[in-house]
RNA sequence: GGAGGGAUGGCAGAGUGGUCGAAUGCACUGGUCUUGAAAACCAGCAAGGUGUUAAAACCUUCCAGGGUUCGAAUCCCUGUCCCUCCGCCA
């Protein structure tokens, strides 16, 4: 949510800047509202001061046993008028709510015009992709015998799911807890568990509502519930309606988690693999700062994502996202892309955003200062990493001509020590 | 699933119809004392909004939403969550 004294003072310049995005305000809808809401407001309240004024004399006349009666007279039609004005109010204030709910983050001077992913801005490229001297394999045909099976998993649920057996499943945990220990080993940060069901206040809180409901699985019961896309939302709502000290920050987590995603309006994208399911695992990093700090925060971030490539290994760039392939809720946001052999491209494979205040404001997660005054903090987040597509990259990356990959040194400990693994076993 | 109890400021916890936005304690901030610290003592200290150069002043908020009343933290209804006991259970 932004912050609607700024949208006060000045909306044609937020305008203006949401354009970037590819969002439209409307300026002249702003304004109307926010001038009926003034008048209802002062309209509402200096009613409601009447009142209490009167209904306080009322009580005093009472307790020194004078009659009353005269002074209920007075009162009098003073409550109809009141609630046909408090009605009136928050109409209005609802309106505007919604109005304000509706409204993307600004994105930062730094980030690019453009419309979508074509007109991202290349960083820099790590690593240099292997050369094959025979013709790469997909993950998928790499893996036919059944290591991954899309056809069993289209029988249980359908399409979009996998089911991993034997070396594959056991790869996949491996690269989970290896990122995991990394994160907390390394890089500081706490591991936290976390329901993967969230009700809507949750889903309000980080972004993900109203906006992207058709992206969301809700369940179907008599409260209002989803499955999480990203452990972003659980992770981040840990802090709604908090107030945190100063020294408590920077709050840094990580967070396996599955993540559930409908992909309503990708029909016919990547629909061969494991690169776009309806369930992925996903580690998560979260951080909450202090707001003179979340620039630089975007960049330790986004280098520990990077940190657990350069481990494995796996060529990828990283790019700054244009305004129109911006998210609803961030205000920057730079891609890691992987390289993918078969497909001879860097696709995502992790997402690093500054919100600024944002979310925070949605979600009224604040801080203390040292002058002892309130602020929002400021959250960020990003993937380390998409697990799955980690073992999409690794799959494709360290394939040899038989039916073996090798395993980077970084992931042997995780996986018995072994230098190849077996794609049948 | 059955029975009962509860939700109040950063935290703990009083308050059952009227100067209650709310006692008290802890925490925090400033000061006195001290070589320094601790202790003690004094003072300050909820959030959001309208408003103002700044203030003052005003409005809202005691889990959420409705209702009763001139007036609700307090009474009534509904919902959510928490706790205790019983049952069931990975």
């Amino acid at each position: 949510m932004l912050d609607i004294k700024a949208l006060r003072a000045d909306p044609e310049q937020i305008a203006q800047a949401l354009a970037i995005k590819g969002y439209v305000l409307d300026t002249q809808q702003f304004t109307e509202i926010e001038e009926k809401r003034k008048r209802l407001q002062s309209e509402t309240e200096t009613l409601q001061n009447e009142r209490n004024v009167k209904s306080k004399s009322i009580g005093q006349a009472k307790a020194k046993g004078e009659d009353i009666q005269p002074l209920l007279a007075l009162v009098g039609d003073l409550g109809e008028r009141l609630d046909k004005a408090k009605a009136e109010f928050s109409l209005v204030q609802e309106e505007q709510q919604t109005l304000l709910m509706s409204i993307p983050n600004l994105p930062h001077a730094s980030v690019p015009a453009g419309r979508d992913e074509s007109d991202n801005i290349e960083l820099h490229k790590w690593g240099v992709p292997k050369e094959f001297d025979f013709t790469p394999l997909d993950h998928v045909d790499m893996t036919a015998s059944g290591g991954l099976d899309f056809e069993t998993a289209a029988k249980i649920s359908g399409a979009r799911y996998v089911v991993m057996r034997g070396n594959l499943a056991r790869l996949q945990r491996a690269l989970t807890q290896f990122m995991l220990d990394h994160h907390t080993q390394v890089n500081g940060y706490q591991e936290v568990y976390v329901p993967f069901i969230v009700n809507a206040d949750s889903m309000r809180g980080t972004g993900q509502l109203p906006k992207a409901a058709e992206d969301m699985f809700r369940i179907n019961g008599e409260t209002e519930t989803y499955l999480i896309p990203t452990a972003e939302v659980p992770v981040t709502n840990i802090y709604r309606g908090e107030i945190l000290n100063e020294a408590d920050l920077p709050i840094r987590h990580v967070c396996h988690s599955p993540c559930f995603r409908s992909e309503a309006g990708s029909y016919g994208r990547d629909t061969r693999g494991m690169i776009r399911q309806h369930q992925f695992e996903k580690v998560e990093m979260v951080q909450l700062v202090h707001p003179d700090t979340s620039w630089d925060t975007l960049d330790t971030l986004t280098g520990h994502a990077e940190g657990i490539l350069q481990a494995l290994e796996l060529p990828y760039r990283a790019v700054t996202l244009c305004g129109g392939d911006l998210s609803f809720t961030s205000a920057k946001t730079i891609d890691l892309e992987v390289w993918l052999p078969s497909q001879g491209q860097y696709r995502e494979i992790s997402s690093c955003s500054n919100f600024l205040d944002f979310q925070a404001r949605r979600l009224q997660a604040r801080f203390r200062n040292e002058a002892g005054d309130i602020e929002l903090v400021h959250t960020l987040n990003g993937s380390g990493l998409a697990v799955g597509r980690t073992v999409v990259a690794l799959l494709e990356n360290f394939q040899t001509n038989n039916d073996y990959i090798t395993i980077p040194d970084a992931l042997r400990p995780y996986l018995g020590g072994v230098q190849q693994l077996s794609l049948n076993d």
